[in-house]
RNA sequence: CGGGGCGUAGCGCAGCCUGGUAGCGCGCCUGCUUUGGGAGCAGGAUGUCGGAGGUUCGAAUCCUCUCGCCCCGACCA
């Protein structure tokens, strides 16, 4: 491509709205624009890039043998009524309808249209497994979608689904899944690391996310330094705490602690480790109240909360609720005495290890202090917390965690029958029995992974691309397009290399070097070679990658060598 | 949804408090010079000041409403 004849407008300034490097360098090097909230046009350059991660993609699932579809954007809202979505996805699901009245969405997921599309098309055990994957624009309503590519409302994404007779076999495939996107990863030069997973709205049994590291990620993850447990910290276990520890047998008694309410505020009022106090939270989950307790430095884990209580909507207690719970205002809640009053009680393993602790006293301005939990009162004890670092690895001895910033790039699920159920997906057995097809889905972010690749490839002056993502492979810069040589050069190679089959970009635009080496920094194409005239009447070309300061001369009929040399060793 | 902020030229911003005929830098166009890390000089074009209503002799500026965008939080495959 000529960079005369391209359509890239690059930025010296970041606009202003850009936060993160990704974002910034995809605007600054023209590779996006916005249209809205969350919703973006491709440029060239984007387009090229999108284009890379899209064809390693497509190339290890066709290499593990799943099949390309594509399916609909739009889906008539029957589909998701019958897999109960409808009702339960929320405002994150764009709604439509045409022009008679009837009712669509904008799909941000395909569960309900695969497992409709192979339903009765398959009818035997004999025709299972089955993998499908389409590469498509998603559509998510984001309450707060941010940072360009990497949360989009409208985004491309890769998803696949598999279809399965039996457990064994749905686990084979989401093995082969896993695999492949490791290589998937791999191949698009990412730093990564795999960890287990909550499976979220999109239901199911277990789940695998592929994380590739980097500070501006969204999600934490809790990795063990000692084996090999990784996973959000959303969703990582901890350690359980069997026994409780002994107290010194004081009996409780209460203190006055007149408007003080915060776990920082009391300990402070009663010169006290916030360690020793037993934090009380009063949540509503579906129609009931719970109560649940952690040591005093502790989160809890909503989404743990919501699995042990097996419940759809699980919030923080509203401040009437909690006083009439607990018959004191907000902040002063404790477990003691709560017995009488028919509420269930969780309490995080973390709190056996207070022996002593200080709650509030279900009583306005009062706290009471040696309180113990295996004498005081009674909970169930369970999993609530997240994960922080140095937390002991539930899976080794003397391992811990380490806690780091990942983005989502890939999510794999094993849905189990799900839909399939909701849906009437089934087959006929070995037996003549009919079963639910056990299903499978793996996702992979395009944009995502694009952004994430500069997120961890960039420096000061722009982007540095792995090669297999780059918009280009090498970029040729004339520095003096007057001089005829130097042109003559440039345009030789151009197509010598072109001839090859690499994506060459020429830079033959009349502007000057400086212009052409900092637009050259910010695309990023991995190997750059510079044609001036001085070093051309020494019959030599400047070979420089993107990732390294200096430049080496090159001899201008080894040159194609070079080229191909340089970008085989990245 | 709660809190905060911003909408003025393609981009980055000033002007608003204290109302008086819209400005700076970059970019863009023309010409000449320059040509190895975002050139110099000269000339030039570009604005419904997000929108609607109001106050006023007069509104980018004050008031009301509204739309859009961004950040923090809540939420979220």
């Amino acid at each position: 491509m000529r960079l005369s004849k391209m359509f890239l407008p690059t930025l010296k300034e970041s606009p202003a709205t850009a936060e993160v490097v990704s974002h910034k360098l995809m605007l600054r090097a023209g590779m996006i624009r916005k249209l809205a909230a969350g919703v973006y046009s491709l440029l060239p350059m984007g387009v090229r890039s999108l284009r890379k991660v899209e064809a390693i993609v497509r190339s290890e699932m066709n290499r593990a043998e799943a099949e390309e579809v594509s399916m609909p954007v739009v889906i008539p809202s029957e589909l998701w009524k019958e897999s109960g979505r409808w009702d339960l996805y929320g405002k994150e699901l764009l709604r439509l309808k045409d022009r008679h009245g009837r009712e669509f969405c904008l799909g941000p997921t395909h569960e309900e249209v695969i497992t409709d599309m192979v339903r009765g098309e398959l009818r035997s055990y004999k025709q299972l497994p089955v993998n499908l994957y389409q590469i498509q624009t998603k559509f998510r309503d984001e309450v707060r979608p941010r940072f360009g590519l990497m949360r989009g409302r409208e985004f491309v994404m890769k998803d696949a689904y598999s279809f399965h007779a039996t457990d064994e076999c749905a686990e084979r495939e989401y093995e082969v899944m896993r695999r492949a996107y490791m290589n998937i990863f791999e191949r698009c030069g990412l730093e990564f690391c795999v960890v287990e997973a909550d499976s979220g709205s999109i239901g199911g049994s277990f789940s695998h996310e592929f994380m590739v590291l980097a500070d501006t990620g969204e999600d934490a993850v809790a990795s063990c330094t000692k084996c090999d447990y990784a996973a959000n910290t959303e969703r990582a276990e901890l350690r359980s705490v069997e026994s409780f520890k002994t107290s010194d047998d004081k009996k409780i008694v209460e203190v006055s602690t007149p408007g003080v309410k915060t776990i920082d505020e009391v300990s402070e009022f009663l010169k006290a480790d916030p360690k020793s106090f037993i934090k009380t939270l009063i949540y509503e989950a579906d129609d009931n109240v719970v109560v649940v307790l952690l040591s005093g430095y502790s989160d809890v884990n909503e989404l743990k909360l919501k699995r042990i209580l097996d419940v759809d909507t699980l919030e923080l207690a509203s401040d009437a609720t909690i006083e009439e719970v607990t018959g004191a205002p907000v902040g002063f809640a404790g477990p003691v005495g709560l017995k009488d009053k028919e509420v269930k009680i969780y309490a995080d393993w973390s709190v056996r290890d207070i022996p002593s602790a200080i709650t509030g006293a279900n009583k306005k301005d009062t706290h009471i202090e040696n309180v113990s939990p295996e004498r005081d009162f009674k909970a169930e004890y369970v999993d609530l917390r997240i994960a922080v670092e140095g937390d002991l690895c539930p899976r080794c001895e003397g391992g811990r965690f380490e806690i780091r910033r990942g983005i989502e790039v890939g999510h794999i699920f094993k849905l189990g029958t799900k839909y399939s159920e909701a849906m009437g997906a089934v087959f006929l057995n070995e037996n003549g029995k009919e079963r639910p097809m056990i299903m499978c889905c793996y996702g992979i972010g395009i944009g995502r992974t694009a952004a994430a690749a500069i997120e961890q490839n960039h420096d000061e002056a722009g982007i540095m691309w792995p090669r297999p993502l780059a918009p280009f492979d090498c970029h040729i810069i004339p520095v003096n397009m007057k001089d005829e040589g130097c042109v003559g050069a440039a345009e030789a190679l151009y197509n010598s290399l072109k001839e090859e089959g690499l994506d060459v970009l020429l830079d033959d635009r009349k502007d000057r070097a400086g212009v052409k080496f900092n637009d050259a920094d910010l695309i990023g194409i991995p190997v750059r070679v510079t044609i001036g005239p001085k070093t051309l009447k020494e019959g030599s070309l400047e070979l420089k990658l993107r990732k390294e300061t200096d430049a080496r001369l090159i001899p201008k009929d080894k040159a194609v060598e070079e080229v191909m040399a340089a970008l085989n060793g990245l």
